[in-house]
DNA sequence: CGGAGTGTCGAA
DNA sequence: TTCGACACTCCG
């Protein structure tokens, strides 16, 4: 039995969102005692569908051939085995400048709506997209985009930017915004049930 | 080619007789510039004929099956191609108790001569004549025995302990001795004579 | 060379 | 004295 009351592990509230905080007190030595603390970032999410992917433009996980533990991780990184392999800061810049193409040229250009807010250091709205589109497919939570002041985030995200979510601006849906998709769903669901009937 | 100012080895008026230190300057990493420091022994001599040997009593070198380099090594024991396979501490004691014998017991006793003090943790003189005899067929340099006085050796053999030399005090021969040797080969050589004039 | 853990020292 | 911050050691 392992009676360990020398590591306290906790969320803070003074911490930005995602961070732990970690209490261990030393052992051995003239230090015996004392305590120091680690900070870092603690998220769940599905381990199977996270970085490293195929640096393509999918969003679908594709496996590498080696696929090994991080060997160069920094101390806040580290913690715990159930720590998950760090993603890399704006890691969707790698993705930029892919697009598909067929013998005719590019093909499926994209363009953000008007309430997306773009956030990272991009140059297009593709690359916007696939950090969304990632974000939908991989995360066990709901998809907010970053809730932290985008002043604050640009100036330091290895500390506030979350990882867990897109890099847009929060996203706030309307009761007006429900309406219309509901809208949209019903007209879409009374063209296939005509489709259907005319079979 | 291969220009490095950043691997310095030289010996140390402040190690013991025969250490080395060498420092090695990292390279790349977050440590890059961070200097690390190595102590190792650098002897060289005739690396066929040096331990492990069979664990016979037999001071000749007799092949084993396997023969790996060391996986289990210190870091002092390391470093540069040249590096010799280490000799464990007071190895000769696992020879101990082996003698020759025949179907009417042990044969081949032996003792030490007055000026040859033992040295190591042996219970009998035959280890120590063991060692004295491997010394002699091994080693590429004059035997001496170990010139460290017995307290110092004994008290941190890992460091102060010879391994090229046997685990005796110092001899010191004298010129009785020489005389004395003399003579005794001049006796020999007579009885030699005498024998083949009578063949 | 990295990482965990301890030592050390100045400021509060 | 306690609390950072970070230098350093040891080991894999």
């Amino acid at each position: 039995m392992n009676i360990s009351i020398e590591k306290k592990k906790s969320d803070c509230d003074a911490l930005p969102k995602g961070w732990q905080r970690e209490e261990v007190v030393r052992k051995t030595g003239l230090s015996a005692g004392k305590v120091d603390v680690y900070y870092y970032r603690g998220f769940r999410s599905d381990a199977s569908l996270v970085p490293p992917i195929r640096q393509t433009a999918s969003i679908f996980k594709q496996p590498v051939t080696v696929y090994k533990t991080q060997e160069s991780k920094v101390k806040t990184d580290l913690k715990q085995g159930t720590q998950e392999k760090p993603k890399q800061l704006f890691w969707e810049k790698r993705l930029e400048g892919l697009t598909a193409c067929d013998a005719n040229g590019v093909i499926g250009t994209t363009s953000l709506p008007k309430y997306i807010k773009p956030l990272g250091p991009y140059t297009s709205d593709a690359t916007t997209i696939q950090s969304l589109a990632t974000a939908l497919h991989v995360s066990s939570q709901p998809i907010t985009g970053q809730t932290g002041s985008k002043q604050t985030i640009m100036e330091n995200p290895g500390v506030f930017l979350n990882p867990e979510q897109p890099l847009i601006a929060a996203v706030t849906i309307t009761k007006d915004d429900l309406r219309r998709q509901e809208e949209r769903v019903e007209r879409a669901r009374l063209r296939l049930q005509e489709a259907l009937a005319t079979a």
